[in-house]
DNA sequence: CTAGCTGCAAAACATTTGCATTTCG
DNA sequence: CGAAATGCAAATGTTTTGCAGCTAG
């Protein structure tokens, strides 16, 4: 986590590198899970108390514009946050709720091929998985 | 649409087939769009005035439970409903909203073999394209 | 007859917004 | 200094729920 870089990247777009900001990039990059806005700002608040709900929530929505961040929708009713890794994509156990990450070269293919058979060109997509671990009978 | 088929379902589960749920029922399998909530108590309004969101809520939950009819996201803040018919997915117009079905054989097949790999047995998946029309320069 | 349904209005929830105040560059 | 960002609380929009009355089986 180089502050550096990212007050670089905030710069060149004219965006104001804050202290509220910061603690919040670094909330997420350190976060190995998923967490939702809510998770997010009690990690935040753990560093600074001060920092509200709104302010998570702008800038998460910012941060996601700028791609530096992904967000996901799990289908419980709330977003979910993880900072902009190498391309992959989920499996959601339905049982214990954890979440799997997976990558397919050839998935990414099919999915190309769709579009352009659709006549689209992709801006983005979503696939998750659900399913539960498999019993040795 | 038979309704005896559906009072059959019902019985089975001792659930009851209601004058509401069979509207609410002919709503969504006559809709051709992928309604919200808000869409399908209109049309059931238009047969029955006295239906009100609650019972269309419950009774979506009650069908999607049931199989009966499938539940989607498009990132839009709100459920979209579509009766079940055979698998497909949707691509997303990000620019106009338009929804396109497609189907794709290879594309089962993928799901199903990274499953495997990861050890789970599915259970239900989400896979959804956004695009934007492809320019012909 | 009675368990299960309904309609209404109120509650719950995640997310957004208005505005006065503060802060970054 | 001035534009942009913050924190608070209130507003929003969707979905859920409590409860008294209604209905299917």
């Amino acid at each position: 986590m180089n502050r550096a870089l990212f007050e670089h990247l905030f710069a060149v777009k004219g965006i104001k590198m804050t202290e509220q900001r910061w603690i919040i990039i670094q909330a997420v990059g350190d976060s190995r899970d998923h967490p939702d806005a809510d998770q997010v700002t009690m990690r935040t608040k753990a560093i600074d108390p001060d920092i509200g709900i709104a302010t998570v929530y702008r800038t998460l929505t910012l941060l996601a514009d700028l791609d530096i961040i992904q967000q996901h929708d799990f289908g419980d009713g709330r977003a979910r946050y993880e900072i902009q890794n190498d391309h992959h994509h989920h499996l959601i156990d339905v049982d214990t709720g954890q979440i799997v990450e997976f990558k397919d070269a050839q998935l990414e293919e099919i999915k190309s091929r769709i579009a352009k058979e659709l006549g689209y060109d992709l801006t983005h997509h979503r696939l998750e998985l659900y399913g539960r671990k498999k019993q040795n009978l």
